[in-house]
DNA sequence: CAGCATCCCTCTAGATACTG
DNA sequence: CAGTATCTAGAGGGATGCTG
């Protein structure tokens, strides 16, 4: 099928459906990032992740992790084992998420002026 | 006036370790990464942002270009007109992100199914 | 046209206690 | 060790009305 073209409508006028917005929902998460940016570093348990995000809750980090399941960029594996371990890692999607992380780290550490500190 | 941050404190030791962190304090806000996308493209009226953010009341949008404003990621230019007219276009330190914003693009393109009405 | 002031309300991070 | 369940607080988005 023919592609639907309007006369007279210049392409400035179009509105441009931002795709950056699938990535922002993805990433949307005071945890998210840091737990992604850890997890391209190396697989990580339970237990470490929340040392390497001082502060979180386990409930927190255990809703963080969930979403991004949901999102297939974090991939849970249970060992059944007494204690229990669980180990979590970058999925496929989740790898390609890396540049992404890399780009973010460079420019941030970059421009680490903190106007307000 | 505050910066869109997200809840809590934000964790200082992670801030070294995590490089992402920075990054992500900027682009935390529901319409930052939109605004930022379209002002990549071209400099922008008041009013054209909001068409182009839809959904976004005039409230909203001042705040959080007025939060883009304090990070250095935006410029103000304000014309002394009546009617009133200001422009808004990216700073130095706002198109030194444009590579960001593109891979974040890029990325969110291969993974989303957008439905193409 | 491009704001600002104000109130409201949702969303979700955070705290705490309990469990297999 | 790695969760789950429940409650709360408050940051910040959203709506509305007013203004130069």
């Amino acid at each position: 099928m023919a592609r639907t073209l309007f006369q007279g409508e210049p392409p400035e006028e179009q509105i441009e459906v931002c795709p950056v917005t699938e990535t922002q929902n993805i990433i949307a998460g005071r945890w998210k990032l840091i737990i992604l940016w850890h997890l391209s570093k190396q697989t990580r348990r339970f237990g470490e992740l929340q040392k390497l995000a001082p502060g979180i809750s386990k409930g927190i980090l255990t809703r963080q992790l969930r979403e991004l399941e949901d999102d297939q960029m974090v991939h849970r594996e249970v060992y059944k084992e007494v204690p229990p371990k669980v180990e979590y890692s970058l999925t496929p999607k989740g790898k390609s998420f890396i540049p992404v992380l890399d780009i973010m780290g460079e420019w941030g550490k970059k421009h680490l002026n903190w106007p307000d500190s």
